[in-house]
DNA sequence: GTACATTTCAAACGTTCGTTTCAAATAAAC
DNA sequence: GTTTATTTGAAACGAACGTTTGAAATGTAC
């Protein structure tokens, strides 16, 4: 088994060239695993699939564990470093001053739908499948995230931090949890829209769009005062 | 097969009740699937951990789709009521004039949080189901959610929307999809705030403390202006 | 060409899955 | 107590799962 460096993607060519078949998986596993789930998708439809051979799976991968991880890994590693190039660059121009919280939250929202325009790092079947392996109960996957997002978190943690003083930091650790969960499910795309009946999800929203509402909506509940309860 | 009215929880008792076998089954299979996701908790870990007959999930509810349904809706039902009511009398106390966003929010997080304190009404393991079946790709589940919130999810959208006459409807669903994001991520309780290093979540806090923090965090949110980008 | 390493392939491995069967045990009705 | 309906129990069903195997095919080096 030998693993390559990666090569432009194949989307369907009925003769194969050499090390196609990873990429084949690759991109079949990601899409399998966002529409049905981790657990729920099995090797076997992956390979039906992408027409490749059962056996390619676990002689290119080593198991099924191993795959889900090459599937985060893949995307995970060059979005981090996008966002840990775009927030360099920002605070480059800044000159030390704190950032505002506005300019932060375009690096974020930004850097996730910048991946999504780039249709061989990912499209935006990663993002989804991104959104939704936060709420993945499978230990291997939660400690994958943990890993890649340790560093990136932090970066934001304290730059949000700075540009909020008044906030305390138990209550910015609480407000990022709610900003994940509203760029998570965002990004997982999960129709709940369509719960509230009448109005269907706008989805002819480009993400120029959707990253404008996005930002607003959190950067007033970031700036929020502190957690008054006053009915 | 019969299905018969439900009757108190029992925990842990060698000589069983009648009736208390699908009790068991259920209670057991709420926290398993909270635990580990649906697809990846299999009927005999369910009897198993349950101490009940494998056979006794397919007499008692016909097969595992049909108990999944049974799990989802016997906390579902009560909890919609439970909105639909405090909903309502909060109404009634306004005499017509528009309720504030913060009294609105007070009444979702805050029926989410009720059903917590009650353990014989789900306790915290329902909630953080309930945070990650909205993710859940299985379109059977996406199904039964949307069914249980569609009529609860409207009244909320119009209650908001008198609110916040400013804001206009299609800012108010994009909104409102951040909202359900936030709470159902914060439910779901994924530790993901680990990711800042230096912070671990603050479990200490209560769920009037959570329920504050998060009606300041969304109430600001909601009503902030229209999605200006400024950077 | 030959020799070698890499990759593909069909087939099978043992395991676990959801479901079914039918007899034994239990509860309910008389 | 006898009869009936309901529930439990152990065992097995076929299907699908992740994985392994070893031979055939393909690519690479000489």
């Amino acid at each position: 088994m030998v693993v390559s460096s990666p090569t432009p993607a194949v989307a369907d060519r009925p003769i194969r060239s050499p090390q196609a078949t990873q990429l084949r998986i690759l991109e079949t596993a990601e899409r399998l695993f966002t529409e049905q789930g981790f657990a729920a998708t099995s090797l076997r439809e992956i390979t039906a699939t992408a027409r490749v051979n059962l056996a390619a799976v676990n002689y290119h991968f080593g198991s099924k564990e191993a795959l889900i991880d090459a599937v985060l890994t893949r995307r995970l590693q060059p979005l981090n470093q996008l966002h840990l190039d775009e927030l360099n660059a920002l605070e480059a121009t800044s000159c030390g001053r704190p950032l505002s919280v506005t300019a932060i939250l375009n690096v974020y929202v930004g850097a996730a739908f910048k991946l999504d325009e780039n249709p061989t790092a990912g499209g935006s079947i990663f993002l989804r499948l991104l959104g939704r392996a936060f709420t993945e109960p499978i230990e291997q996957v939660k400690q994958i995230l943990q890993r890649q997002y340790a560093v990136m978190a932090d970066r934001y943690k304290h730059a949000l931090m700075a540009a909020l003083p008044h906030v305390s930091e138990e209550d910015q650790v609480w407000r990022m949890q709610f900003m994940f969960g509203a760029i998570s499910y965002t990004m997982a795309g999960t129709d709940v829209m369509q719960l509230v009946a009448t109005c269907e999800r706008a989805g002819s929203d480009d993400h120029a769009a959707i990253t404008r509402r996005l930002v607003a909506f959190l950067a007033a509940g970031l700036q929020a005062p502190a957690g008054s309860c006053r009915r």
